[in-house]
DNA sequence: AACTGGTACAACCGCAGGAGC
DNA sequence: CGCTCCTGCGGTTGTACCAGT
């Protein structure tokens, strides 16, 4: 791989980014767009290499960019695309709107890992947050005629509140319930995957090359009926067209 | 008030891979 | 086919901030 020139290098600012090169950066994605970031210090003068405008404008800068802390529901979903997809963080970003991969890396490694690591070891914290177990409440058959695989991805991502409304706890979060808008969000997720052409998608043959899509080992909840229409009812519509 | 250790987060680095020539 | 350029990803580092002593 190419480096980038030594007397570029050497003109290069690098640290922490003035408000004076923030403005110059955003000046120039309003007019140019993003993209084409190794010509932004020639074009604008900044004094930074395309790959730090990159970052700094897809991390920070991004008018899109949601501020402030994690939220539990939030905190539920990177968990359990973390036991699906490993550390992809820009697929996880990817699932979380307004949030950057760098910011749910960081999260994790700062704060999840930690308190993964305490419920794995309770006696560390003296059952303040006592792992959960999964219940088990709605079971992989109840999947098995809508593409088992594919509405399991999309399960991973709701917990699972019980066929008779009560709730079960989930792997993470003992017994609190998911926003509306974050279910409806992770059920989106599960629908967008039968709308798109699941099989051809790079998700489904990284599960497969990987061998880590087992829902049981993951221990994770499955869709339960109800939570499954909005998918069947989608399969069914495309099935019988 | 000064020091210290821990935490959170911004930023950098190396590498891989795709596109264009 | 090989080279160059560009982009994106994940791991790691640097540092500001804060709480505790």
């Amino acid at each position: 791989m190419r480096k980038t020139p030594s007397f570029l290098n050497a003109e290069m600012n690098k640290g922490a980014w003035t408000a004076l090169e923030d403005k110059i950066l955003v000046d120039y994605v309003a007019a140019h767009g993003e993209g084409k970031w190794g010509r932004i210090p020639r074009v604008s003068g900044l004094k930074r290499s395309g790959k730090s405008c990159r970052l700094r404008w897809l991390n920070y800068l991004r008018p899109d960019i949601k501020r402030g802390n994690i939220s539990p529901d939030e905190e539920d979903l990177i968990v359990r695309l973390h036991k699906l997809l490993g550390n992809r963080w820009s697929l996880i970003a990817g699932r979380l709107p307004g949030r950057t991969d760098n910011e749910i890396k960081n999260y994790w490694n700062t704060v999840l890992k930690k308190k993964l690591k305490v419920q794995k070891n309770p006696r560390d914290d003296h059952c303040k947050n006592p792992p959960a177990k999964t219940t088990g409440a709605a079971r992989s058959s109840d999947v098995a005629t809508v593409k088992p695989a594919m509405a399991g991805v999309g399960a991973l991502a709701i917990p699972d509140l019980g066929l008779n409304g009560e709730n079960s706890s989930d792997s993470f979060s003992g017994e609190r319930i998911w926003s509306e808008e974050l279910r409806n969000q992770a059920i989106d997720f599960s629908t967008e995957l039968l709308d798109t052409d699941f099989n051809q998608s790079d998700l489904w043959k990284l599960l497969q090359t990987e061998n880590e899509f087992d829902m049981e080992q993951l221990q994770l909840p499955l869709l339960s009926s109800e939570e499954l229409l909005p998918i069947t009812t989608t399969l069914s519509h495309e099935e019988g067209h």
